[in-house]
DNA sequence: GCAAAAGTGTTCGTTTTACACCCATGT
DNA sequence: ACATGGGTGTAAAACGAACACTTTTGC
């Protein structure tokens, strides 16, 4: 059974030269209902669509959401709905916030408990999850017509990842296993919407000793090549805790 | 109408020089029910309290919390409930996250969400709640056996507190109108749990210039009387926006 | 040889830290 | 006169901001 009145919501964040982008979708409805264990929360879907039809219209996207069934814990839940979208396990996950207005979703009360995922491109080309009729990257800026209050959540998303970028060294999960000092930067610069300065940047990055050198060069590029790195997961984890200075005044 | 599996629970937090405290309650089932609109809620109400003895039990203090109402939005909700406990409006009060394992109350699947609310100690002395058969503040190392996770929200809400405090100018909201400079040292070095050097702190307060002098002393102090400052709200509410730097090494 | 991005140091002003003594008041 | 906490300045070190040129590579 499904918990009607509760509901998760990720944004998935994924980041290339093209910037900071969200994960978004189309949902195929018959094949959602198709998936669920039991008939009673089949039941309990297909009425959720029927007084929604923004939710499987063509004009409107979507972020990854579901009502929480009742036998599963929240955080597994949200865990669970970003496998469905991604095909992805141990992805960086982390709570928002509880969206609780008045009148979020017409015609039904329904509190949903947002999350933000951040994924890393190694894993960019998503095989399309089953459920999904259609599912893409949307530049923040760009935002397609979304359904409900989804563009506030991307929104409170986005601030949550600011606040923990400047302060805690989660924005590396966004990018891949090796990667050049001048896409960290350009990652920092695209989450904070800041310009910052290179040298400085890296006089502070080299300062907290999260980075080791991967042993490798870009290959064929049309200027000199940057060198790889790659982070030191215990540095990561004590910095984790410590927290960090990444603020830029 | 009430929502059976969604509830919020208020952290509420006051300080005074025997340090950072929380108001905890045990309620009066009966009041509770008797101040409920309509008989269905009172029914919810009454089977929740049957399902949980543990709500009314002597032994056990709890949170000031409730289901939410179909027809109410959370945030103003939580607002009730602050009033219901404390008589106060004008709070400030800020959500904490959800909860949502799966046992946290046992036989019910109930999600809450929790928000954490400071109060200044001008009005410490609450009128008693109609709806509390106690009510009562403990000391943040000295808390009583708690309900289902209340001890977990606590945590949680204390965590909240030190990262808001540090970047935030909102631990002012936990001292009295007047206060002296080192009620405000003392407030940081308990919320933050460290020790603080006097002339570093007040030089640091002086950059920011959020405070103005009340132009009172204290009276009748066995040692030479501090002085009293209030805090400017124009520099409060830019500081808030901007935030500012109270992070200690 | 040129276009394109990588990589690197120094100077200057500001901020942070560490630290110790005199002041005002009540008893 | 003494006990109690209030209030203050300075020097050294660390940090942040501003800034420009050389290197490597592919075409």
């Amino acid at each position: 059974m499904i918990l009607n009145s509760v509901s998760v919501d990720c944004v998935i964040f994924g980041f290339d030269k093209s910037g900071l982008r969200v994960l978004l979708n189309q949902i195929d409805k018959e094949a959602l209902i198709r998936s669920l264990p039991d008939q009673a929360s089949s039941d309990q879907i297909k009425q959720i669509y029927e007084r929604h039809p923004v939710l499987t219209g063509d004009n409107y996207w979507s972020l990854f959401g579901g009502h929480v069934p009742e036998e599963r814990d929240l955080d597994e839940f949200a865990k669970d709905l970003l496998f469905q979208a991604t095909g992805l396990n141990d992805v960086f996950l982390q709570q928002i916030n509880a969206f609780g207005s008045l009148h979020r979703v017409p015609y039904t009360r329904v509190i949903t408990v947002g999350y933000y995922a951040l994924i890393n491109p190694d894993y960019y080309d998503l095989k399309q999850s089953n459920l999904a009729k259609s599912l893409q990257w949307f530049n923040l800026n760009e935002l397609p017509l979304l359904c409900f209050d989804h563009d506030l959540i991307i929104r409170k998303a986005l601030t949550k990842l600011r606040q923990e970028v400047m302060y805690h060294p989660v924005g590396f999960h966004l990018l891949p296993e090796k990667f050049t000092l001048t896409e960290i930067q350009s990652l920092y610069e695209v989450i904070l919407n800041k310009k910052m300065d290179t040298r400085n940047f890296r006089k502070k990055l080299a300062k907290m000793e999260l980075l080791i050198d991967y042993g490798e060069k870009q290959q064929n590029v049309a200027h000199r090549a940057a060198k790889y790195y790659q982070f030191d997961i215990q540095v990561y984890e004590r910095l984790k805790m410590e927290g960090l200075n990444f603020r830029i005044e």
